[in-house]
DNA sequence: GGTTAGCACTCTTGGGGGCAGAGTGCTAAG
DNA sequence: CTTAGCACTCTGCCCCCAAGAGTGCTAACC
């Protein structure tokens, strides 16, 4: 079985000491810099008790053991798409978050007076803040929606506003075209009605539920129905992002092809979406790097730390980091991690059956 | 008093009638194909009842106008900002719309079922398309927002959802503590109580409203009130913008700092909104050409063709394409004027004082 | 046997010179 | 006023060269 036969979770290659050492020194170096790495440096900065030409024999190694890469025969060394997925899992020490950080964030997310919108949007700005990269989030979605509310508002003759509330706060609009001889007093009773009925119900359970006491309502139970289902399918690609300016001042994309494809990957985020939605996420979080297999393609060249935040089945989303493969992954991980805790935690206040 | 003295209107030059085909020409031919034109090519595609050298000479009087400019002194022509100004208001032609088109225009804004936030996406959608360029929009606001409707659920213990209607129909939400011991009953009651009472007022009236009934009322008004006036400070900055992929691949963006300027401008478009709010919007529709003064300046090398809709002083927004100088006018022109008409319409429509 | 000094080798980067091509501006003739 | 003709200018490209950086190898060293 040759080493790129094996699948996925091929074990580690097993490295000296000093190899590790060198090869955390060159990881961290090139994460800083963007630059290749040569033996002089290495000597000079990170292993001074050794001389160059040893650093050189163990890159060698290094090389061999697919973690390191040559530019050219006579840049220094970069890691390789192997040597950060090493990096990450077995030499970078995750820098724990101060108090303050964590108060810091905490805050910000808990603060009362947000707005959904801008809950996301304080999220991904944390996250960007930090990484000196793109935060990405995606709006939490319920594995299939519930009503908590609903509020019909007449606002012309023929035109009608159906508000929508979700258990999980999420809200949604939208224009309706009423029966005629329809006034607010009908809506009201209407709506009011149906609140009664309808509290916690799923897309699934509303077509179910069978005999509407009026016309009206019957119709408007077929709206809610078909604005639910449209939520269900499409409703999960909402999907907030910061801090692209900031990621197309790093020297990786100067490239216009390479800025154009990461600005394409924030801005229609579709393919991110169909990668996010295969990961396993029993597991917390994912460090993804570089391409690995077709559905990874879009990776290629980049790093993405990615946890999902909330309940499964119950109402979660996707938070994150999107950057070139040279991500600070010593303070992104544990940034990641503590945000979408604090997510969890807060969207678990939201929906807790503490509700009244 | 030197040419450069003069303020903003002042008068284009007169041009001999081959001298204005020979501007349109190469406008037209650099519109195409950002390339500079020469004087062969001129003769080639646009005047061949001429010679070369005519053209050179009726070429020098252009660039003694200011009209055209020269990259260095053996490439062709390219149109100088002025040119630009100059082929807008002077000698394209505004390709009419076909009635095909304007009713796929209506077709698409018009579709009764869309969410107000794909309302402006598919606006932005219809601009970019046409425009090779991005497609920018800001939401309707009213110069000061007036509630249509309140609802306010029981989330949790002691926390609520403030769900605000405003008249343009836009969907405002917020969570709120609550103060202790108050029930799903008692928001019920308070908000069907305020409902009767608010209808239409705008922050300051609401302020002025005097004696609430109860502790809870007054609370939620204040609530209500705060919500309000940040909605009226800052929510005129909500923008959606599509096409950014698109512009990335045009020559103009090419280079890296090209590329972040417009993607900077898109992206926080504080200083794109101060602009637009400068502008006097009496006359409908603005053209804007390169930088002139500090106001525009970042504007440089960019075209922005950009409309109000809506009715002043009651609500509207702004509605346009962006993109390199060399946008294609005479397409993009009439389109962004359709496109602001027909959003007029239909937020007409909403506002009118037809509803019940 | 691992480590290191020394050195030849390779490859990128930047500058300079030459050459082809494009387009101009000018002049003089039509 | 128009145009043919032509010298001139500037870019883009290729090639070459030298400098610099970093390597890999070998042979000596502890």
């Amino acid at each position: 079985m040759t080493p790129e036969a094996l699948p996925h979770h091929q074990l580690p290659p097993v490295l000296s000491a000093r190899k590790r050492l060198i090869l955390k020194a060159i990881v961290e170096s090139y994460i800083g810099s963007a630059t290749p790495v040569g033996s002089g440096q290495v000597v000079r900065e990170y292993v001074p008790d050794v001389s160059s030409a040893t650093v050189r024999n163990e890159m060698v190694g290094l090389e061999e053991a697919g973690l390191l890469t040559q530019p050219h025969t006579s840049a220094g060394r970069v890691p390789s798409e192997g040597g950060f997925r090493y990096f990450v899992r077995q030499l970078m020490e995750e820098r724990a978050l101060t108090r303050a950080e964590q108060s810091t964030i905490r805050r910000e997310l808990f603060a009362v007076q947000l707005a959904r919108e801008e809950w996301l949007d304080v999220a991904t700005t944390l996250l960007a803040r930090v990484a000196r990269a793109a935060g990405i989030i995606s709006a939490p979605v319920a594995a299939q929606c519930r009503v908590k509310h609903v509020e019909l508002l007449a606002i012309q003759e023929r035109l009608g506003l159906l508000v929508l509330v979700l258990q999980e706060g999420t809200v949604k609009q939208q224009l309706i075209e009423l029966p005629e001889d329809t006034d607010q007093t009908d809506l009201s009773a209407a709506s009011s009605r149906l609140n009664q009925r309808i509290h916690g119900l799923s897309r699934s359970e509303l077509e179910a539920l069978g005999e509407p006491i009026s016309d009206l309502e019957a119709f408007i139970t077929a709206r809610l129905v078909s604005l639910m289902s449209q939520i269900d399918e499409h409703q999960r690609k909402e999907f907030h992002h910061t801090g692209m300016v900031e990621l197309l001042e790093l020297p990786e994309f100067q490239h216009p092809a390479q800025a154009r494809r990461i600005v394409r990957l924030l801005e229609q985020p579709e393919e991110l979406f169909g990668l996010l939605e295969t990961l396993p996420w029993s597991d917390g979080m994912h460090v993804l790097i570089g391409a690995r297999g077709p559905r990874t393609a879009i990776l290629e060249d980049l790093g993405l730390v990615v946890s999902y935040y909330g309940v499964e089945s119950v109402a979660g989303g996707f938070v994150g980091v999107l950057g070139p493969m040279r991500l600070p992954y010593a303070e992104v991980v544990p940034v990641v991690r503590y945000v979408s805790q604090v997510m969890t935690e807060s969207l678990d206040d939201l929906l807790s059956p503490g509700a009244k």
